[in-house]
DNA sequence: GAGTGTAGGCGTATGCCGTACACCTAACAA
DNA sequence: TTGTTAGGTGTACGGCATACGCCTACACTC
């Protein structure tokens, strides 16, 4: 009967994750969202119970861009949950800004629900079970999600580890020698070799 | 000259932690930790530039409390690896609602690096040096970081597992069934797991 | 076409937050 | 005793999320 919505979902999410891109996560904030869509900031709360839910929206707009169909069986389950974890890195690294709103959403979203589905797949048809497959998934998740911190909070290639680098010597021999070949190791390297222990770790 | 200091730094950080330990994370702003203190809001800019410092003072009174003293020689690298990651993690573990301000501040840290630097003596002793060397260190600190705050955001025992297993399970076949398996595995077991494949990948 | 109920949209106000700024004053050096 | 300096404070500003109440556009009924 009442007047039809002229809102979805989907254009809320985009319009704050627009934001986001543009302004950063700080300047994220129900104002700024509505100044977006050109209308009043209480109008968001028709559609939206609070902030929080605004940052679920977007943090499954993003996971849902991720494609969750497990390559084909030409090739092996470790390259299969590589390509996976790479499909989930990439999508959230196109939107550097939402890393932390990706962390505290995550088990709330569905897109977030299906990735893990499906390398719960591989997982199984690699003869997984029991408490050993939820280890793999849970450690295979944690990785993910403090890795992708890593190389946006502190990249190897950043500031972060010029400072190391002139860190005292003698209480930090070790840092100080490892900072510089850090700065030469690209951020796919790091990813890849910290994620290529893990499958090591899982693998016969 | 002037008149004397009355507060220290470590005073003013163990205040905050009082304050997060009480009232949670959303508890702590200038004004709770002031009053914590029996001073004036804007007293507490006379020791520190802004609310990012007094956070940063919070994760190295907590991460300071490390022991970074790597075990004798009579266990082996991944033994005295394993050492140093679980203290870590019990020190943070000890104030829960500080696991976001850690992973924040942690590369500000003094008493982060110091554990860093202790990591990395173990892993040169173990013969790793070159790229693999700092791979290892931030594939470790990666896991670390992401493994704490599933712990915290959405631990198996807790109610998002619970949901997981009201999943549609035509959607959710194995999620489902893992969930169900999920609720019986003790964080530890789940922590020291996923760490042991990490360290099974790194070993030869 | 007129009337009506529902829900969309908005303006205002409250109580938080961090912090800039100007002021007072305690404590020391002389 | 006095002057200097930095510690401590009160006030104020702009921004935040959001509760509440109002107005009204619209889809329906008749």
């Amino acid at each position: 009967m009442p007047r039809p919505r002229s809102l979805s979902h989907a254009r809320l999410a985009s319009a704050a994750l627009a934001v986001i891109d543009r302004d950063g996560l700080t300047g994220l904030s129900m104002r700024s969202v509505a100044k977006e869509l050109g209308m009043s900031t209480m109008a968001l709360y028709r559609y939206v119970d609070d902030r929080q839910e605004l940052e679920r929206l977007v943090v499954d707009l993003v996971l849902g861009t991720v494609d969750t169909e497990p390559p084909g069986p030409e090739a092996s389950w470790q390259e299969r949950i590589e390509v996976l974890v790479v499909r989930l890195r990439d999508a959230v690294a196109a939107h550097p800004e939402i890393v932390p709103l990706t962390v505290a959403h995550r088990h709330r979203s569905l897109a977030g629900l299906r990735w893990s589905e499906s390398v719960l797949g591989v997982l199984t048809e690699a003869g997984f079970d029991g408490e050993q497959r939820v280890i793999a998934l849970r450690g295979l998740l944690g990785y993910v999600i403090g890795a992708i911190q890593l190389e946006h909070l502190g990249p190897l290639a950043g500031e972060g580890t010029v400072a190391i680098t002139e860190l005292p010597p003698d209480a930090f021999p070790h840092m100080t020698e490892t900072a510089r070949n850090a700065r030469k190791v690209s951020a796919d390297r790091e990813f890849l070799g910290g994620l290529a222990l893990l499958l090591r770790g899982l693998g016969t």
